[in-house]
DNA sequence: ATAAACATAACGACCGGTCGGTTTTAGGAG
DNA sequence: CTCCTAAAACCGACCGGTCGTTATGTTTAT
């Protein structure tokens, strides 16, 4: 069972190389030698657990996205009405936004790779899909339960997305051009405003 | 004056090729040889008439933003009231959105150099700011012409700006998950919903 | 002994960029 | 209009280097 456990460890260290490398410089522009390099491995030991350089970001992509989904849902089950599900969303958000920008460079790895790659893109797209869906339930509870205005369902999850999405891309694109965890709370409290139900 | 339309047409052919390219596998992807091939033009021109393949890109860069920039103030300029501007620039945005999906994959090419290249994210950045600093002084006149209710104006400009690009980029990426003209018009009510004065 | 795990060197394709040579144009002289 | 020259515009072979991938050999565990 040795083995077993230096496969382990060779194959995550090369999956964090990547990772890093990705992130770091993006897919195109971090080659296998490099991946090889800083995980301390050579490119016999690469080729040997991974088929190609595509198929190691195809794994990774599959973590980032089943890891992103199980913190949402999870999120989103501690709160007891929509608006409050929405605002821990939002605060999840916050977090990410605020900490090393390390990880939201991965959305934008992603992106790119999505509008290029047919497999990339579909692997984003399911995910995608499923918060849209996710989003939509919530906000059809809230009116059911009359907390939210009666808006289409499905523009208001798609509202929501959207502006995460433009929050993640502002905050790479220009991560010290202001406070993105204070801009995500004040949009939150903007949008409720606009989607709450007021008497 | 033969020379200056030979000269002229072949930077045009040289550039539109580069954008194509650029568009369609993206700046890495996109070698010099294929934009040749595009334009019908041999290497020798290409590095006749541009120093390298990035000064290329960032004279599209600034042809691309400088025209939104335009567009936008044209926009903003034929409205009276404040909420009204914001409304006509959803209008062009939705004009955008519902075009062919080739001009604003632009702007996905150019996210992605900006994350990674300084010279191009600075020559992003700078109309993004300013594109932030207009909004900001439209809320502000909004707030004074009393359409507009008491928000921060520097968030308001944010989440206008976030709204927007996360549009762009989900529009881009899943072009025909949703009609993203409808989708705005809905954003767009749903914030001014939260953002108009009501009594 | 046997197979898994890894190292090393090399491959062919392609990259951005260079360079010497060729064609086209501009303009003046005869 | 013809000839000549200089500059502008253009061509295409070629360079060093990097890319992802593979073939072959060596070490390590079972």
């Amino acid at each position: 069972m040795r083995n077993e456990q230096r496969r382990t460890e060779t194959r995550a260290s090369i999956l964090n190389a990547a990772t890093s490398g990705f992130i770091a410089d993006g897919y195109d522009r971090t080659g296998v030698a490099e991946i090889c390099r800083r995980a301390g491995v050579s490119k016999g030991a690469f080729y040997y657990h991974f088929e190609s350089k595509e198929t190691v970001f195809l794994e990774l992509l599959e973590t980032w996205l089943s890891n992103l989904e199980y913190s949402l849902m999870k999120v989103a089950a501690e709160a007891s009405t929509v608006p409050e599900s929405l605002l821990r969303m939002a605060g999840m958000m916050q977090v990410v936004l605020q900490s090393n920008n390390t990880q939201i460079s991965i959305f934008m790895e992603l992106w790119t790779q999505a509008s290029r790659n047919e497999q990339v893109r579909r692997a984003t797209l399911a995910p995608y899909q499923k918060y849209q869906r996710i989003l939509e339930n919530l906000i059809r509870q809230g009116i059911a339960e009359g907390t939210l205005k009666p808006i289409d369902p499905v523009s208001g999850a798609q509202v929501i997305l959207s502006l995460s999405s433009g929050l993640f891309l502002q905050a790479i694109l220009d991560p010290l051009g202001a406070d993105w965890g204070k801009v995500l709370q004040d949009s939150i409290r903007i949008l409720l405003d606009g989607l709450t139900r007021r008497e």
